[in-house]
RNA sequence: GGCCCCAUGGUCAAGCGGUCAAGACAUCGCCCUUUCACGGCGGUAACCCGGGUUCGAUUCCCGGUGGGGUCACCA
């Protein structure tokens, strides 16, 4: 039988990570087994509903490659993809459970209900639906359903025994039937409820195996008293731990926790993204971390998936996303770049290729590349302590001596490229009898201006340029002469 | 609180009765070096506790503790 996983989020905002991470392992369980992957939308809950959220879900599963064969905006042969086009479906097979005595109506007002919770609260008590509507006679229902009574219909949990079902990651879980409540259905506004329209749905839609989160792993047992009620197969079921912002709460959208498109924002690669959090509660046999969807494809093992929480640390992404920018290619970097080089440089007035060999390896975010690169287009006022460097035996008094032996040579130079500059310093170096860092460190500092660069003395003069690098050695040769009086 | 689930370094994690208990991130030190990175080498750091079972438990069982989930006309 052919493998069919489903994504089912609920149009409710931006897809977070853990949401993202879910989808990430439906999407590789089915193309492991050369099965479909199917989006459907979840949105029965109108009061829930946020605009455009469907929209980003469509847009995040296409940029991360997750691509489903089946969904609203794709088509297929189970649909529609989207539950409040399914109304009616549902509506029927809540009467069919009904028939079967699976289900029944309830007329319960919500004054009734309140009271109820109330009473059992006083009672300190867990509230739980007392059955009252189940002793109904069909005339009573009859009575209501024709005058108009709004009702709902719940599903009927026998009072004992217990539920077991086997889950691929959990292994076996049971649940004492007392501990399941008669829970709502069909809702009073007509639309199903997630316990109906899930198993409704992944019924109807084929779906082989159910991969969802660990919230539904106790809620599992009433799902298969209806499937079973319907004498349809219950699915393989694979709950996944959650991905927690620390040691105790997950991460949520309330504490304001970063979601997919946020990383995007600050810099991080789809694919780094998507290959970090495949390793977040889930671990290949070997100890391969860089790894392509293909390979993920390739390799992902439901055996791999840990039962545990996992803690989502944004310090192994950051490491992984450099992993991933080290590994650009030249021209891949500069399209990606070339935006954030615009934010504090001229691109075209600098050698591009040399300055990518420059940042790229000291880049964990492109969102960093404005800050490193800043220097370019105005050295910044500077403190001559700048100059000071223990371990290079510098000090603003030597810095002083060295940078002015300096300017000549670099004024006098024909030719202002790295090998030009470059051997020119190294014979001054000589000359001099000092050793490189004595004139390159101080040199560095005083056409840039700040205490880190990406690169030394040499390249920075040379992306400078001979004019704007004599400028800046006469700026900051005045200022120790004045600050050295 | 009832029920369900989980428990290896700071973090992600391997392990599936006998290991000096992998690896990665982070951290520390050294090397490389014109700053900072990259790269290389090395270090610090873990089996929650108590009972069993066993010749032998991180590994199996029970209890405790801790953590998470769930108890909605939300999913």
């Amino acid at each position: 039988m052919e493998v069919r996983t489903r994504f089912a989020p609920s149009p409710t905002g931006y897809l977070h990570i853990g949401g993202l991470r879910t989808a990430l392992y439906a999407f590789l369980f089915a193309k492991k087994h050369g099965g479909k992957f199917i989006l459907r939308i979840e949105d029965t809950d109108r009061e829930r509903l946020v605009d455009q959220a469907s929209e980003i879900i469509y847009r995040t599963l296409k940029d991360t490659g997750l691509v489903y064969d089946e969904g609203p905006d794709v088509g297929g042969e189970y649909g529609p993809y989207i539950q409040s086009e399914r109304k009616d479906i549902y509506r029927e097979y809540a009467q069919a459970l009904v028939e079967r005595g699976a289900a029944y109506y309830c007329f319960c007002t919500k004054e009734r209900l309140g009271d109820l919770r109330t009473q059992c609260e006083a009672k300190g008590e867990q509230f739980k639906y007392d059955k009252h509507c189940l002793s109904l006679s069909p005339e009573e229902i009859q009575k209501n359903l024709d005058a108009g009574v709004p009702y709902v219909i719940r599903q009927n949990i026998p009072v004992e025994g217990e539920t077991t079902y086997s889950d691929m990651v959990y292994g076996d879980i049971t649940v004492p039937n007392s501990d399941m409540e008669d829970n709502i259905l069909l809702k009073s506004d007509g639309y199903p409820t997630y316990n109906l329209a899930n198993v409704v749905d992944d019924h109807l839609m084929g779906i082989t195996h159910v991969i969802r989160g660990i919230e539904y792993l106790s809620s599992t047992p009433k799902y298969n008293l209806l499937y079973e009620a319907l004498e349809w197969s219950v699915p393989e079921y694979i709950h996944l731990p959650p991905v927690m912002r620390d040691k105790h709460a997950k991460l949520s959208k309330r504490h304001g926790d970063a979601s997919y498109e946020d990383f995007i924002a600050k810099g991080f690669l789809s694919p780094a993204i998507l290959n970090y959090i495949a390793l977040l509660g889930w671990s290949p046999s070997d100890n391969q971390e860089i790894f392509t969807l293909g390979e993920l494809i390739d390799v992902f093992d439901v055996s791999g998936i840990s039962k545990s929480p996992a803690i989502f640390d944004v310090e192994k992404l950051t490491w992984m996303n450099a992993e991933y920018i080290r590994a650009l290619s030249e021209e891949e970097f500069i399209k990606t770049a070339m935006p954030y080089f615009e934010q504090a440089i001229d691109p075209d007035k600098f050698d591009l290729p040399l300055l990518t060999r420059l940042i790229q390896p000291r880049l964990e975010v492109f969102t960093d590349i404005p800050g490193k690169v800043a220097f370019l287009t105005e050295m910044p006022e500077y403190d001559i302590d700048l100059y000071n460097h223990k371990k290079m035996k510098v000090t603003p008094q030597s810095a002083l001596v060295n940078i002015e032996a300096a300017y000549p040579v670099l004024r006098d130079l024909s030719e202002f490229n790295e090998t030009a500059i470059h051997d020119a310093m190294m014979e001054l170096v000589e000359k001099l009898g000092i050793k490189n860092g004595q004139l390159l460190y101080p040199l560095r500092v005083a056409i840039s201006g700040v205490a880190v660069t990406p690169g030394g003395a040499i390249e920075i003069a040379y992306l400078l340029g001979k004019h704007e690098t004599l400028s800046r050695l006469e700026k900051s040769i005045a200022l120790l002469k004045e600050q050295l009086v």
